[in-house]
DNA sequence: GACCAGGACCATT
DNA sequence: AATGGTCATGGT
């Protein structure tokens, strides 16, 4: 197969904009009808039309497969809403407003970082520190025809070498000595992102407990959005209210007896539902 | 001007 | 084990 700029992925049942928006990447920019981001180093336009996503890249490609994992674009996602409780009306409810919502699979890295400076964040802020921390320590990279130049997310190594004042200066407050921290372990050979994936979910998941400015609940995006474990359910603010609110009358409850109720109510695609409900409460107008 | 945000961590009970 | 305070910064 010759190499080429652009790719036609076939992509039925998927939404790109409610997938861009629902609070799982933050380095992804709205470009006229298109997003455009950075994966693996490049450069990437989407344009989604009626049952495929058109990605464009600068420099030819010959092998798409990281656009197509990055996108999941072969999950057949009805296998996926299969697995959901279906007598649960709350859940088929933010399915059925949700169409198309998916679960990207973003590299390891760049996903604990952006993670990392989450907390107790709106998305509009975190989507400003990784702009800010990008432009200023991220590679160039060159984007197709008629676009801009991007900058991909600084790597560990970049990051390892800043200070705690270069990293303020970011805007990311107390966070700042966190991302620091887990970067300078990455670098030191203390902590290997890219070894997770062989581990079992349980095992990753405490390999990333014992990172500075890593609790249960970035410990858990970071196994769903990056690693792909299907069970993992991050619980923030959102999703504890709506746990709350739908499944126990209102009661508020320890994050722990909602962990559990998860991991026995909502299946083996639980970190998909969990997706599901959060874009679900975070979108609906009133 | 309060109040809150895709929390984690540490010191007290 | 379970609370409570603290940490920056900016949106609503």
């Amino acid at each position: 197969m010759a190499a080429t700029t652009e790719i036609s992925l076939p992509a039925r049942n998927y939404d790109l904009t409610a997938t861009m928006t629902s609070g799982q990447v933050f380095a992804w920019e709205r470009v006229a009808d298109a997003w455009v981001g950075v994966v693996q180093g490049r450069g990437v336009h989407l344009r989604q039309s009626a049952e495929t996503i058109v990605g464009r890249t600068a420099e030819p490609q010959r092998d798409w497969s990281w656009l197509t994992a990055f996108l999941q674009a072969d999950v057949e996602l009805n296998g996926v809403l299969a697995t959901f409780p279906q007598d649960d009306p709350h859940l088929q409810a933010a399915v059925a407003a949700c169409r198309g919502l998916r679960l990207l699979r973003q590299d390891p890295w760049e996903c604990l970082a952006s993670f990392i400076l989450s907390s107790t964040k709106q998305i509009v802020q975190i989507r400003q520190i990784v702009r800010t921390l990008s432009e200023r320590f991220g590679e160039r990279v060159p984007l197709p025809d008629g676009c801009s130049l991007a900058f991909a997310f600084p790597t560990a190594r970049r990051v390892a070498a800043l200070s705690e004042a270069e990293l303020r200066e970011c805007k990311m407050g107390f966070r700042a000595p966190y991302l620091l921290g887990t970067a300078r372990r990455i670098v030191a050979g203390e902590f290997a992102p890219e070894q997770l994936q062989q581990c079992p979910v349980a095992e990753a998941r405490t390999r990333l407990l014992a990172l500075p400015g890593v609790g249960e609940k970035i410990a858990d995006c970071v196994l769903l959005f990056a690693y792909g474990f299907p069970t993992a359910f991050p619980i923030d603010v959102w999703v504890a209210r709506a746990l709350s609110t739908f499944y126990f009358r209102g009661r508020t409850m320890p994050p722990e007896r909602l962990r559990q109720f998860a991991a026995k109510h909502f299946g083996p695609n639980a970190g998909y539902a969990q997706q599901y409900l959060f874009h679900h409460i975070r979108t609906r107008r009133g």
